[in-house]
DNA sequence: TATAAATATGATTGGCTATTCATATACTAT
DNA sequence: ATAGTATATGAATAGCCAATCATATTTATA
């Protein structure tokens, strides 16, 4: 695996809201209105990390009228649900890893 | 899963650097000189992502003399593991996703 | 054709964080 | 003790990118 692989995966996989989106795809297919009001991520936002996900391969898209219906890739379908796993198992450790929450946190605490 | 749970297993693992660490000690347990001169990160840096790895659960660390011998969490190996496959599996799709390279790309060709 | 609804695009900005540099600490050996 | 080796710490900087805002495009409907 070279760094290029690596950055583009992480990139395209490793941020909240399009993780969110993926998420939502991977239960059923749903238009840009219906991906906004699942995520609460705003239209364009959705608009733009739609773009970043279609781009990547991670998402198709076919048109009925006026909406735009996403449809996640089923190889990615698989990656997704086994991140989630892996979360899940590394749940125990998150409580006391302040390095990587102190971001968040702070952020929270506000 | 939440946020913050995702939040800080991409914020650890999510890292180039951090990732190539944990590759090199999938291998086997090393200390931080072996580390620098495996990954070619300086050491000063190598230290500040062992602090996180340590942090976040990620690796454990034994003392030998003056040597600080890091070790992977065994669930974190097969983390890494799993990730390294998806990556292989999405390959394909890469060479075709300039946003998510396009800033790694526009630094290689410079 | 005018209005509305759905989605996309482009530019800007603020926050986050990896790296670097300088230095400190800890242990070893002579 | 003192010099050398190994590792850690703290502060500062520079680059990246998600979110936002304003607006454009496309399709539907009256």
């Amino acid at each position: 695996m070279n760094k290029l692989e690596f950055k583009a995966f992480f990139y395209a996989i490793g941020d909240y809201s399009r993780f969110s989106i993926l998420s939502s795809l991977a239960k059923r297919d749903l238009n840009v209105s219906e991906i906004t009001a699942m995520t609460g991520i705003e239209q364009s936002n959705v608009s733009h990390h739609m773009h970043c996900l279609l781009n990547c391969g991670f998402v198709n898209v076919r048109n009925d009228g006026n909406k735009h219906i996403y449809a996640i890739n089923p190889e990615v379908r698989q990656t997704v649900d086994s991140i989630i796993s892996h979360i899940a198992s590394y749940k125990k450790q998150i409580i006391s890893c302040d390095i990587a929450n102190k971001a968040y946190i702070s952020k929270v605490i506000k």
